[in-house]
DNA sequence: CTTATTTTGGACCGATTGTTCCATTATTAA
DNA sequence: TTAATAATGGAACAATCGGTCCAAAATAAG
């Protein structure tokens, strides 16, 4: 069986609570302290465990990936239609406006934000999240249109990438201190627009 | 006249100098040294002229709300339309893409993602500038109604918040490293639905 | 019990962080 | 020339940063 001796925290969970941490304070100001404190273990153990804070950050922004990529695959799996996904999606972001300390936007946009400038492989990262969350729009936008409801003619890859920047642009002025009400007029704007 | 021994350097290019500086690299990540190399100034003339790194920084974003805002007004006022300007926007946009070293965003929105969470000041920086722009849009739109190139009976406000959250959008997309032809081909989705 | 293996706790590290303080320098006014 | 004023350069500061290292602790196997 396993020899040595056994570990005191669950992996997992310890790398959940990294990555909500990153999610709501970002890589720089989140220091390894802060982290010991939420993660609940040892400094060697993170060491020897995630290597170190670079890379736990990178098994973070994977691990968020995995997890949004997954929770929308299955609400449009269970949407009654393509467009009922895509609302309901907008209707979930505009839930987090109040209080504040829930707009804390997207990991992968937050990152993006902050240094996809000066770092390759979060740059990298970043990308291949992006193109995920576009994955399930674009899924999305087909079953829509095998519904009858947004057009055959409209090329489903620009409406995925469309309501991709609208999700992003709505996330960020989330943050930039909007009011739920003009998220709502942006996301009906959006709406209307698909036909 | 002016009593005592002379700066040697320019208050305005010193704030220039960092208001880049942090655009390009954000707030944690710059640090006081980069800033005295990249400012030209001695520690004590930064601390005696901005007060501190936190003060400089709030200096900064309202440096760049007001260069962006001008810049945005002027661009409206020399625009053949209102439609035009618009259009104008997303294709400065667009330029934006390629090298790498030019896809730094806009300093509100990276402020917004990296600490609109944690500090209520630069929190209401934050919403002041992004209102600061809308108010531009708003105008581009009540302008392009004018003009009969969208119809009166749609609301110029809500249109205005549309096309920030795709601006928005658009500006983290390239940071996350989205292609040209990608971005074109929101711009063009946004365009098409003016009307 | 002994040995091998793995995890844990914490002392310790050099580097860097933002900031303060003061003597020195450069200027104007008297 | 002297005094007053303001800016500069740099030493010094405590605090924190991410990271390393090793003895102690806890388990399984022999």
């Amino acid at each position: 069986m396993n020899v040595g001796r056994p570990r005191e925290f669950n992996s997992e969970q310890a790398l959940d609570a990294a990555m909500h941490l990153f999610w709501r304070k970002g890589y720089e100001a989140t220091s390894m302290h802060d982290l010991l404190d939420t993660m609940q273990l040892s400094k060697s153990s993170l060491y020897q465990t995630f290597g170190n804070k670079h890379q736990l950050f990178q098994y973070c922004l994977e691990n968020y990936r995995e997890l949004i990529t997954c929770m929308f695959e299955k609400g449009l799996n269970e949407a009654k239609s393509g467009k009922k996904f895509i609302e309901q999606t907008f209707m979930m972001l505009l839930e987090n406006t109040e209080p504040a300390d829930k707009r804390i936007g997207c990991l992968i946009t937050n990152t993006a934000a902050e240094f996809s400038q000066r770092d390759p492989d979060i740059a990298a990262l970043t990308k291949k999240g992006m193109e995920s969350f576009t994955q399930v729009f674009l899924q999305a936008v087909k079953k829509a249109q095998q519904d009858g409801e947004i057009s055959p003619s409209r090329d489903p890859m620009k409406l995925a990438y469309y309501l991709m920047a609208n999700v992003t642009g709505i996330n960020m002025m989330i943050k930039a201190g909007a009011s739920q009400e003009t998220l709502q007029n942006i996301a009906s704007e959006v709406i209307a627009s698909l036909n």
